[in-house]
DNA sequence: ATTTTCATGTAATCTGTTACATGATTAC
DNA sequence: GTAATCATGTAACAGATTACATGAAAAT
């Protein structure tokens, strides 16, 4: 039996959340597990071909909208049974920040752009926090937070995302304050 | 003239750090800002050789250990004026994270064995928490936290490495005790 | 009328990982 | 003597992005 890809986990994940076609998790991909992961329809329609002849999915076809047949698939017993077994196991550790990434060569480049490069991050990230904010909240008072609750992963995933927002706000400004000091510095020797 | 990859980004990036081996790259790469970049040899040494043909890095031939020459390579002007373009643009933001994607499934699992992921993450976050969080202290007395340092970059990737274990600890924390809720409340009703 | 949404696919390319391959020197 | 470190490379494969391609229905 060919492995399944994270990706193709990542699709079981989402149709546990019910029947979809691969349409559909393309943008229930967005959020919010699109924080944390991403993938687009190019990639989905394969894996789902995959994941069919694997036995994970079932298909049901039916008239499209356009020249080609609608699919919607169902997570099967064998797809629950193989989530199952990968969940617990330990996740790879797959970092990749270009924002990050940027701020070690940070003093390679003129400090007043890049001053307003994380200032510009902060504030794309304050926005977000204030919106997340306002999400977790309404899924906390629709009961998400309950660990039994169906989409509790929902707001496991978003209540990280909150939190890294958090995060990237707090250590962007940080980051912009301290490169306009140098600007400042150099203004006050010339 | 072909585009220059992130990953040659950041191998310029840390070749403003200093001449260096592909071996060096290699090892370097991997702390601080290997918490946010990584790349493997084989990745690397063809990227250097694009690098060379695009003049962005200078090649040093010199007797090596092994069967092959020894290359030690040097950033150019070109090399630096590239990097300080591609700095201040906006970067690609990136997720991928599996460790927050098993959270949304994780109640499509045994609940024992995902809040006992959880809280091993947790464990690790805090001993590298500790580690870091002494590094961090180490860097700030030799003056690596003032923006005009040299390895100011250095200063700023491991303060964020730090802000972002301390956010997995506290959610990982969470995650776990909100699993271990599931599981004793199915023992009192069973 | 035009754009967006719904809906599915492929091809070419780029990026990244794992494995294979060589061999000297240094540390245990 | 065995393992780790220094040092450079390639090949095969897997994973991901961008672009191409089609076409109906609904919304603006």
């Amino acid at each position: 039996m060919a492995p399944v890809s994270t990706l193709g986990y990542a699709l079981l994940s989402l149709l546990t959340r019910g029947p979809a076609t691969g349409y559909d998790l393309t943008r229930r991909m967005r959020e919010p597990i699109g924080y944390f992961w991403v993938a687009q329809h190019s990639q989905i329609y394969p894996e789902l071909d995959r994941l069919a002849d694997a036995g994970h999915v079932e298909v049901h076809e039916g008239e499209g909208p356009g020249p080609r047949a609608k699919k919607t698939y169902t997570i099967t017993e064998s797809g629950r049974d193989a989530l199952a077994e990968w969940l617990p196991e330990p996740p790879a550790f797959q970092p990749r920040s270009e924002m990050v990434l940027k701020a070690y060569a940070a003093n390679s480049a003129d400090p007043v752009r890049m001053a307003e490069l994380y200032q510009s991050i902060a504030d794309v990230a304050a926005e977000r926090l204030e919106t997340w904010r306002a999400e977790l909240e309404m899924m906390a008072e629709q009961g998400f937070s309950r660990p039994s609750h169906p989409r509790f992963g929902n707001y496991a995933v978003l209540k990280m995302g909150l939190e890294s927002q958090r995060v990237t706000y707090d250590w962007a400004t940080w980051l912009a304050s301290r490169l306009r000091e140098v600007v400042s510095e150099h203004d006050g020797a010339d």
